[in-house]
Formats: C-alpha cells, structure tokens, sequence
DNA sequence: GCAAATATTTAGGGACGCCTAAATATTAAT
DNA sequence: ATTAATATTTAGGCGTCCCTAAATATTTGC
C-alpha cells in the first residue's frame, strides 16, 4: 500500500508532465515547487519511488512515471475526480470548495468503493471543473479544450474546465460569474496588459486578466 | 491537525472505556493488544497524548481521555458511522463490509463534509451494526438494547446491532440469516457449551454459539 | 510480608519523511 | 573554453511511530 505521501509525489508528476511528450522527466526543482518542499526532499524520495518502480529516475535528469506510476497516478485522478463530482452533485458544495477536500478522499484504498461510487454518480465523464474523469482502466481523453487565450474574438465559446485547481482562481471566477458551462465571447483584448474583455451569457461585460484567461478551458461553439 | 496514528489511539481508548464509569483508565495492556502494538509503543504515545492534553495519564495507571480526548475520539466515531451509512445505504454495500472502508473515511478532515453527509443521509440516528451515532454536538445515547446471552428462553426480541465490527462475525450472521432488525426469541440453551438455539422471524431454527450470542445485542418486543 | 508472576516503562535502534547547509553537476554567458 | 549561475545531490539532523530486550513497578499468592 503506497504511503499518501508516495501518492502525492505520484501525481505532483503526473501532472507536471501531463500534456508532455512520452516519459517527459520532472526535474526536482519543478517538483520541489509544485509540491511545496525542498529539493532536498524530492531527490530523497526520488531514490525511494524508484526503488518501488513507480518512476525512471536518473541522478541529475529527472523523474519519469513508469508503467506502474502512471497506473497509480491515474487511479488517483480517478479516485480524486469522482469525490469532486460527488461533494458537488450530492453535496452541494461550490465547484471552489470541493478540490482540499477530495484531496483526502482520494487517498481511500478500496477499488470495490471507486467502482461503486462511480455507478452511484452514473459513470460521470467530466468533474466540476471541467477535467475529464480517468475510466476504469486508466484512459482518459485527450483534452479537446483549449485556453481562453486562444480564443479568437467574436467567437462564441463556453467554458468547459480550469487549468489550476486552486481555489484563489476559482473564488475569482466565481466572483466575476463565470462558471462551468458559462457562455462566452471576447469583445476585445485591452492595450498592455493583454487583458480580455468579455461577454458573458450574451449580455454581462467582464473584464479578465491575461494571467487568469491562460488558465480557463473552453470550447468554441459549433 | 492530528495524525491518523494519534486519531486511532483516541478512538481506541474510547472504545475500550465505553460502558466503563467516568474517567475509565486503560491500560497500556488492553490499548496494546486492542490495537496490536507493542506495549512499548502504547507507553511511548500515552506521554505524547498526554502532552498534547488529550488524555489524563498517570505512569502505571493507564489513561483515560481527557475532554479534549473525548470531544476528538466522538466526532470521529460520528464520522465513521456516518459513512458507514453512507455505504450501506448509497452504495450498497453489506453490513460486513462497511467498517474498513469507514475506518479510512473517518480520518477525512472537515467539519463542512460532515455537517453535508448527515443531512444528505437525512440525520441518521443509527448505523448499519445499530450503534448510535453522536449527534454534532457529541452527545450519544446510552445503550439500551443487551447482548443475546441475557435474553430469557421464549422472549422475543429484535436485533439492533453487534458489539464487535469485526467482519468474520459479521460474515457468520449473515451466513446464519441473522440481520439488522430480524427478529427472534431462543428456544433453548444447549447442554455442555451454551449454544443458543434460536428461532428466527417465528419460523427458521437455528443454532449460535455462546462466544456469537455474547456480541449480538438485542432489544426485547414491549 | 515477601517471592513470583504480571504489567509497565526505559533503552536503544530502525524506517520514513522532512529540513538546512555544503558539495558537486550541469548549463549558460562571455 | 572557462567562469559564473543554476540545478541537484549528499551530509547531517530532527520528529513521529514503530520494534525488541532489559529494567523497574505493581499485584498476587502463599
């Protein structure tokens, strides 16, 4: 049974090179700041999660998952975006709200309870904040989504999915209303700063930095 | 925050003095083999609960949980029967099965989620084995139903719970059609080894050991 | 009341996971 | 191609939680 902080490790790369090419090596400094600890600590466990075949490390290079790692991973994203889907339909709770707490949740070991959590939820494909859900055996699709940024204006879009979890981002968005499945376009892109005005829902007016915009998912209209 | 090691310890100590008068202390002995530690251990973190002011210890004399102690050790039992619950009646799974899992879900830190589980379960009073569960405030109602062995010959009575969660025992009733809530009365009390011979919802005859009887509690009809 | 049995604590040590500071590799700049 | 800057690892230490063996207290039996 890997330890919660072996799972952490895990998926901290899982995610740092999620989008990367094949085996993509994490360096210890990129780690060391996602998960906020020393590097110290990442070179040390690093010796420890090879030792466990979870990831291909070589001094100096990097970490990369291995098979077995990005199997573990993957069944923490799974595990982690069940929960989130969970404390928002069942529960209630705020797409900003559920993330701390499925954080904890995920590391509950038992495959009979994800499988029938899963069920409970009716098989979910997307968590609340737009991420696709990992099926049962590990594959999860490729992210046809792309960042706000890049959208062109006058094109209708909606919002499918953040980038960053981080409930700074979501308490923002919220308080500007935009949500999961908000319409939108952009009017223009302001002088500078690159900062996006938009248009929400048809009518509102939003401004929204460049720095924010990066981080939000969405998906042209058809 | 505390461990997942010190949440065990506390909870463990309340289990071992429940039923005990006020201020119960437990011994290094029964702490041990009730968690399956060393004796050593057990006395290494009596000194650290005690420093962290969760239980009263005296060296030689045990510990017995402190306010702080108390308050901890019974929103984690409110915890774990709440998700109990959750699993038993959401998710469907068996009596026998709940408790591993829930042990893992109680050690989940938010008072939110808590509040949210129990009015999504519809404030339960009672968990899949019939234990009360502590309401947000941490009061408990005291037991009143008693073990099988103390029930008279042609009384009838209800099951509402076992007095060990352990899944062996739970297996064994269920193999033996006794549930939440079925009910019974004994025939007779075999000879030699206090077998009880049970007749089950006025029609099925079957036959329970004394060690099984002692952990069935039940409730007499009025 | 004292010896024997039992219970408890202390001593000494190990694994894990974290830290800071120092040493060493790698990369970038001139 | 060296040197300077940056990245990474190693060294040495700390806290938690576990262990076994040895020492010490307490309880029990006569």
């Amino acid at each position: 049974m890997p330890s919660q902080s072996i799972e952490d490790y895990i998926k901290a790369i899982w995610t740092l090179s999620e989008g990367k090419e094949d085996r993509y090596a994490v360096s210890t400094n990129a780690l060391a700041s996602h998960l906020v600890t020393s590097q110290a600590s990442v070179s040390e466990m690093y010796k420890r999660l090879a030792e466990k075949e979870l990831i291909d490390y070589v001094p100096y290079r990097g970490g990369s998952l291995s098979p077995k790692g990005r199997q573990l991973a993957v069944s923490l994203i799974r595990k982690h975006r069940l929960w989130e889907v969970f404390l928002h339909e069942k529960l209630g709770f705020g797409w900003e709200e559920v993330h701390d707490i499925a954080e904890q949740l995920e590391h509950v070991h038992s495959q009979e309870l994800t499988k029938r959590l899963d069920a409970f939820l009716d098989h979910p494909s997307i968590d609340p904040h737009g991420d696709y859900i990992p099926d049962a055996d590990g594959n999860i699709p490729k992210q046809r989504a792309k960042p706000l940024t890049e959208l062109s204006i006058g094109v209708g879009a909606q919002v499918v999915g953040v980038l960053d979890s981080n409930s700074k981002l979501l308490s923002l968005l919220s308080q500007k209303g935009i949500a999961l499945g908000t319409s939108l376009s952009i009017q223009s892109v302001l002088p500078f700063d690159d900062s996006r005005l938009l248009t929400l829902n048809g009518n509102q007016s939003v401004e929204l930095s460049y720095k924010a915009c990066e981080l939000i998912l969405i998906q042209e209209n058809i």
